[in-house]
DNA sequence: CAGATCCTGTACCGATCGGTACAGTAACGC
DNA sequence: GCGTTACTGTACCGATCGGTACAGGATCTG
């Protein structure tokens, strides 16, 4: 569905093969920028030829599109299971918040990639990404409705709760990393503790 | 200081004028990004041949720092003003949410750009900017932990409550904007509350 | 008016851009 | 063993990349 490339008639380690150019590929692109890598250098960091790199990705652009489909699959999948799970407005933030530090832990490159170069995306790929995203964006909002509405939140503007509740989470790509000062769990709970009480004693 | 070009020994209106092209520049790059954006598509931008278009920036990259300086020059000028201004914690804070977004809304092509494009910076510009940068993060930071030093905080990671409000506001820049349905001014307010007092009823 | 200085367009540079064509090789089904 | 298909490196494409050289025009100073 989020794969334009299709796997039909392939051999049986080509879709495995594609997978790990994808994750190389997405630090390189971290490293030096979409515009700013040529193919040549995502050849050499995936050791392999021209010819065989394009026999995986198709284009440059579908690579990049790659890597964002598979962190808003992941983000789509947890906001799913968060709505699934049930429970009071406060505890799914809680919940959707751990979700999706959780994945800029565990891709900490296609994180960086997808939120700097999505607008290099272009045509479907571009339509298809502000779909997902709103898709997500909406269901924080929409959380914060329930929450306001339960009367377990205040009167706030819902919109301009869940953007800050998105400015706080998203920014984390920049400094949340695997193996560093605090894990995904602790930030996402003193993330959810300052968005739900506030910072003031 | 912030300047690596010399204004010295130049007319009257260089200075005007290579003004006047990094403000045009800065749309050109937030549309198309640093790498994906051609001196070509520049010149025609600026409407000036390449000869004359180097007369005034020197190189991209240079053009890419005036664009970043020029915004950190604010902002630090803003980080300024509030300390001199004095008040509690919470005042400040607000204050300085206040003048941030305002620059955010001022500047709104400078702020992506500077946003999405710093990692293009190479060299003495690269640390320049994140010596400066870092000067307003740990501003940031010490108000919030003079907050809780004053008991007028609870008692947090001053750090991880400087990243939370650093990504609210930071984040502004994808949807706040000149004209738009938010005044910066409205939104600083409503993002300090949020800050302080937390959404929960 | 002379001379210097600032400004600007044109032509051009070697390098690299993303992408394709294709021949050759390896692995597989039969 | 044969034919087919999957895979991969090399050579090459036109276009564009960022940047420079330079001559002539404009403008200012005396």
């Amino acid at each position: 569905m989020a794969e334009t490339a299709t796997t039909a008639g392939r051999g049986a380690n080509w879709e495995a093969r594609r997978l790990a150019i994808i994750d190389t590929s997405a630090g390189v692109f971290a490293q030096g920028g979409y515009h700013g890598t040529g193919i040549a250098e995502l050849c050499e960091a995936n050791e392999l030829g021209k010819g065989a790199l394009y026999h995986y990705i198709g284009s440059k652009e579908e690579l990049l599109a790659a890597i964002t489909d598979l962190v808003m699959d992941e983000v789509l999948a947890g906001v799913d299971r968060v709505i699934a799970a049930g429970g009071s407005a406060a505890e799914r933030l809680r919940a959707l918040g751990a979700e999706y530090l959780d994945i800029v832990v565990r891709y900490p490159d296609h994180v960086w990639v997808l939120l700097h170069e999505f607008p290099a995306l272009t045509g479907d790929r571009a339509t298809d990404f502000h779909k997902r995203r709103h898709a997500f964006e909406s269901a924080v909002e929409q959380l914060i409705r329930e929450g306001i509405a339960a009367r377990e939140l205040r009167k706030t503007d819902p919109r301009l709760a869940a953007l800050s509740w998105l400015g706080m989470h998203n920014h984390a790509y920049l400094w949340l990393k695997p193996g560093g000062r605090w894990s995904a769990k602790h930030v996402a709970a003193e993330f959810a503790r300052i968005f739900l009480d506030g910072t003031s004693r």
